[in-house]
RNA sequence: CGGGCCGGAGUAUGCCGGUAGUACAUCUGCUUUGGGAGCAGACAGACCGAGUUCAAUUCUCGGCGGCCCGACCA
């Protein structure tokens, strides 16, 4: 798209009430707008990286046999009631609202309860199992401290994935394929090599979960790492032994780390089948409970995460996987002359070819497009000025690495 | 939920119990155009309420809002 037609402007400084630094550059660079305390609205460059993540995660969950769903937000409590957890003492961040009439309603937190009940109608047989049911929908947590940016904020999108299991020894295999999707996710979006399956407590549900947890020092959680092994130990079951039997890891070989929970496994087992009568009836004829387990990512999570790791004293760093644009075409001519005419047609080579390209086509001076270019973060830069014009070649920047290459019209047609 | 700090043009910030100053952004004109250009001009501001005072943006109290530390995070 034409950078003239993007609405969002760019800072120079920081929000002063913005501390955390995924917050501060992504409002200078004008991703994301804040509307109160942990809840952030998403503009144009925002939204189209966060649809980059939630596309890359969703072909993951398609890929494990994920059937994609979207469930309300307004939460029915019948069913939350029958689970125990409507009271505001079990949940302690309910959004909760009335009807007109009186009935109470609450916000979804989670999906669980809705979920199981509307699975109740869909499952009876063990003909009828497995199955993997998920989405991507907003969450609302009245969190007693919203902070970090948008790391951990009361209005979030989150995909939530749910698992329908005929026993635990299938619901195990399962969760080890949600487990391998959820590294190929952390790698695809260039957080790979810092994310450690993590030993996790399990709640009221089971033992232990498991978390994947990012090192990084924005971090809120503290976490015990054993690098070979790739794994690592939650602070919260750090002192836990059945931790250790069951993850055959030795306390003494763990470091240290903060981190940031970007996903969560979690085995459900009948925890919630039980309380919402979703049972199916084996081979025999007899009814028996199914064994769930749910699996969080948030994507707006995951983004912040993204900034804080890859992010540069000039400004945002995207990997090709999620940034909004793949190349950033920056001409420094004036409307009309020589360099602003082939901007503009290399421009339109790159729209017929179907590449993802912001064209900075604003008269302004070369200095503030390329303070921008570095702020907004697209992989690639591409210069047009007074060179290209004399030589037919182009210079193509790595933001990440700051090498520069030249390349023909040619060249770049032939990709 | 406990504790601390803060609230001023669109954004950031200096000073101040007595005419609210600066930078950036925006608008106009001229000059500029390979690292957030220059000059001239213009537009634009004290969260709400009460109290103290001759006088409150400034001090005090309350509310609302924001940030930080801690607790919490199924």
């Amino acid at each position: 798209m034409r950078q003239s037609k993007l609405f969002t402007r760019t800072r120079r400084e920081a929000p002063s009430d913005e501390v955390a630094k995924n917050a501060q550059l992504l409002v200078r660079a004008g991703y994301i707008h804040k509307e109160m305390a942990g809840v952030y609205d998403y503009l144009p460059l925002g939204l189209r990286t966060l649809n980059k993540i939630i596309g890359i995660i969703r072909e993951e969950m398609q890929a494990i046999g994920g059937e994609e769903v979207f469930l309300s937000a307004l939460q029915n409590p019948e069913p939350w009631k029958k689970s125990g957890r409507w009271d505001d003492k079990v949940i302690d961040v309910w959004f909760k609202t009335q009807l007109k009439n009186g009935g109470e309603l609450g916000l979804g937190n989670t999906h669980e309860e809705a979920l199981t009940a509307l699975m109740t109608e869909h499952i009876s047989s063990y003909k009828d199992l497995p199955r993997y049911v998920y989405q991507f929908q907003n969450k609302f947590r009245n969190e007693t401290r919203a902070k970090s940016g948008i790391m951990r904020a009361r209005e979030f999108i989150m995909k939530d994935l749910y698992s329908f299991s005929a026993d635990a020894a299938s619901h195990d295999a399962f969760y080890e394929n949600v487990a391998v999707a959820y590294e190929n996710i952390f790698k695809r979006v260039g957080i790979g090599a810092q994310t450690y399956r993590t030993f996790a407590s399990g709640g009221s549900f089971s033992k232990y979960s498991h978390e994947y947890q990012t090192v990084c020092d924005a971090g809120e959680d503290v976490i015990y790492i054993d690098a070979a092994k790739r794994l690592a130990v939650n602070k919260e079951v750090y002192d836990d032994q059945e931790v250790y039997a069951a993850s055959g890891l030795t306390k003494e070989n763990l470091t240290e780390a903060k981190a940031i929970e970007v996903g969560n496994i979690f085995t459900l087992g009948t925890r919630f089948s039980e309380v919402l009568g979703l049972s199916y009836k084996g081979a025999e004829g007899k009814p028996k409970p199914i064994f769930m387990g749910s699996y969080g990512i948030g994507p707006g999570r995951l983004m912040g995460t993204i900034v804080e790791l890859l992010s540069d004293e000039k400004g945002l760093v995207w990997p090709e996987s999620v940034a909004p644009f793949a190349v950033h075409l920056v001409s420094l001519g004036k409307s009309g002359d020589d360099a602003s005419q082939l901007a503009d047609a290399l421009y339109e080579d790159f729209v017929k070819a179907g590449v993802e390209v912001l064209y900075d086509d604003r008269d302004t001076s070369a200095g503030q497009k390329f303070a921008e270019s570095d702020l907004i973060g697209i992989p690639k830069r591409i210069v047009v000025g007074r060179d290209a014009v004399a030589t037919g070649t182009f210079e193509v920047v790595d933001r990440a690495t700051s090498a520069v290459v030249k390349k023909t019209r040619v060249e770049f047609l032939a990709q």
